[in-house]
RNA sequence: GCGGGUGUAGUCUAGUGGUCAGGACGGGGGCUUCCCAAGCCUCUGACCCGGGUUCGAAUCCCGGUACCCGCACCA
């Protein structure tokens, strides 16, 4: 274990040194749960995500949104954070431990859950509930809430959002009708999350202020779905019965082991993150046991990857069933129900009313008209009708009215969509990535991250073999170009050629270019593989391009 | 939030109640016979913050803050 904990020693010790992330506010000593990402850590957090998009939204023709962080109370009560993110801890008064109170009282009292501040002080009183560890007694219930409040304008209480999601669920009749009424919808948002854990640890994998990339996929929970691509993709699968498998994605929907919407994006994870450069060997899914999902879900298989530290959930796939949207019609009085088209329109017979104006006129008079429109309206019935009008009761004979059979074309029917969430952690993803990446050589001990070009933050660097007879110019113009071309590329020329290659290794530079004496011959440069060290030869008008297709990946570095 | 530990240049670290806080690596400049962290010269740069004890505190004490380990928490 220690030596796996020198490893992420090391990863902190380099993003610091080299500028990948560091503690936020440091000179003021720091807060906790907040990092900067430095340009190298910048960069290569958006390498991360232009992937995510081109993988998640753009193959799969998702709609994009980007919502607001800040968002009114009355969201987040309609969602249930703000009751599932409030705990009540109480302490030991003897011993110091801190407890949730509902963990305390469960099975003591009934509806745990519906008591407040004083309900639960009560219980523990009457109960004489005392410290679980010593016996001590305890303090009254503390409320600790895990999502950040604020004030819009003077006095309006705000949450900052603890997961993107929320903003996609409300906006749900937008997107419906901008997908032209078609399901499985799905939906993706990338920005910050925020929740304020009572202990953040771990550098970047437990932040207060996190980077998200969700989708919420919107489906007809009675329609399978097509995995496509995703047929024969091999999952590592933990299910919460304890069993371990390896097996193809399709196999795992027909054994009846996962959903085929989870089973989709389950696939399309590993894919991502084999592309990322992540050790296939470290990676599984695991299912969350039943007293473990969140409030909102059905089930949920975590995306883990094996780090010095143990397995670390880095993306959840969660069926969160109807429940987000079922909470939202609710508690706004908005329809968000999709229509389920039936293959062939359905004709029905259904019996109705309609009233005889013959009869209704003479004993109504001036409110006829009126009474017509309402019993028009009425479901079916037979005897005489009470209606009510101008505040008053009315019987409305039978013989006013007589039962017609009318025809009527059905076209669907409306039903509340449910939803599959793959939510990704992008923080714990770029530190996974890094942690994969480091190696030391086994000749030198010299530190490389083997990052993947296309997600390596930098992608060329360039050098002279010396400083001097005009190859530093040369290096220097060779630079230039390759920056026009929209590569990133650094130019160095300080301290033996041997050194220059260390530090670009040791950053994840996968390709070095070095300007020798030969350069200015005959026009070319050699171009070395940071894997491999080895070195090719190629004319520096073919750089660019040969640069180009080897950081796309379309090229390895071995056909040159 | 509790218990334990830790906090010295960009990084890793030595150190003691009392001269100028030492080293290594890094970084800048220079020299060099220059393709995998070579060498030499030179420069750069630190005692987490606040209070207390003391003639004197980076060192001892208290508080804060941050990190590490464990507990708890982790939708």
């Amino acid at each position: 274990m220690w030596v796996m904990n020198d490893t992420k020693n090391k990863i902190i010790e380099i993003a610091k040194r080299r500028g990948f992330y560091w503690k936020a506010y440091e000179i003021y000593g720091g807060l906790g749960g907040f990092y900067d990402y430095g340009p190298l850590g910048a960069q290569l957090k958006e390498n991360i995500l232009k992937i995510w998009k081109e993988q998640f939204i753009i193959h799969d023709g998702l709609l994009t949104l980007d919502s607001p962080n800040l968002g009114p109370e009355v969201l987040y009560v309609a969602s249930g954070h703000t009751d599932k993110f409030t705990d009540y801890m109480v302490k030991c008064e003897k011993c110091g431990h801190v407890f949730r109170a509902d963990e305390l009282l469960k099975g003591v009292v009934n509806e745990v859950e519906k008591l407040d501040e004083n309900g639960i002080w009560k219980a523990i009183r009457d109960n004489g509930i005392r410290c679980p560890d010593c016996g001590g007694p305890l303090t009254p219930p503390e409320r600790f809430h895990l999502m950040f409040s604020t004030k819009v304008g003077m006095d309006k209480v705000a949450f900052l959002r603890p997961e993107t999601a929320q903003g996609i669920f409300v906006n749900f009749p937008i997107l419906y009708r901008l997908n032209r009424e078609k399901l499985p919808l799905g939906v993706a948002q990338v920005g910050k999350g925020f929740r304020n854990e009572i202990s953040p640890r771990q550098g970047l994998l437990r932040l207060r202020e996190f980077n998200m990339a969700e989708i919420e996929l919107f489906v007809d929970p009675l329609e399978n779905f097509p995995l496509g691509e995703m047929n024969e993709v091999i999952l590592p699968l933990l299910t919460n019965t304890g069993e371990e498998l390896h097996i193809s994605a399709k196999e795992s929907v027909a054994k009846g082991i996962v959903e085929s919407h989870m089973a989709y994006y389950m696939g399309k994870v590993i894919l991502f993150l084999k592309s990322l450069g992540i050790d296939m060997q470290r990676v599984r899914f695991r299912q969350h046991y039943p007293e473990e999902l969140a409030h909102y879900s059905r089930d949920t298989w975590d995306c883990e990857i094996l780090l010095s530290m143990g397995w670390v959930e880095v993306i959840g796939i969660s069926n969160r069933g109807d429940y987000d949207l079922r909470r939202h019609m609710s508690y706004s009085g908005r329809d968000l129900t999709a229509l389920r088209r039936f293959e062939n329109p359905k004709k029905i017979k259904i019996k109705k009313l309609r009233p005889k104006m013959e009869i209704l006129g003479p004993i109504f008079k001036r409110d006829a008209k009126k009474i017509a429109e309402i019993v028009e309206n009425m479901s079916y019935t037979d005897g005489d009708i009470y209606v009510e009008i101008n505040d008053q009761k009315v019987k409305v004979p039978r013989d006013a009215y007589e039962i017609v059979v009318e025809e009527e074309t059905v076209g669907g029917e409306r039903f509340i969509p449910h939803v599959i969430e793959p939510s990704f952690g992008i923080d714990r993803i770029l530190y996974a990535i890094l942690e994969h990446a480091y190696y030391e050589r086994s000749d030198s001990g010299y530190k490389v991250l083997k990052l993947k070009p296309k997600i390596a933050p930098v992608k060329v660097a360039v050098f002279p073999l010396m400083s001097k007879e005009g190859l530093d110019e040369k290096a220097e113009d060779i630079m230039r170009v390759l920056r026009k071309r929209g590569i990133s590329a650094y130019y160095d020329e300080s301290g033996s050629i041997g050194r220059r290659y260390a530090r670009a290794d040791e950053v994840g530079v996968p390709f070095c270019v070095t300007v020798d004496y030969r350069t200015l011959e005959d026009s070319t440069v050699t171009i070395r593989d940071r894997d491999t060290a080895q070195q090719k030869r190629i004319k520096i008008e073919n750089l660019p391009e040969t640069v180009e297709s080897l950081c796309r990946e379309e090229i390895g570095f071995e056909e040159l």
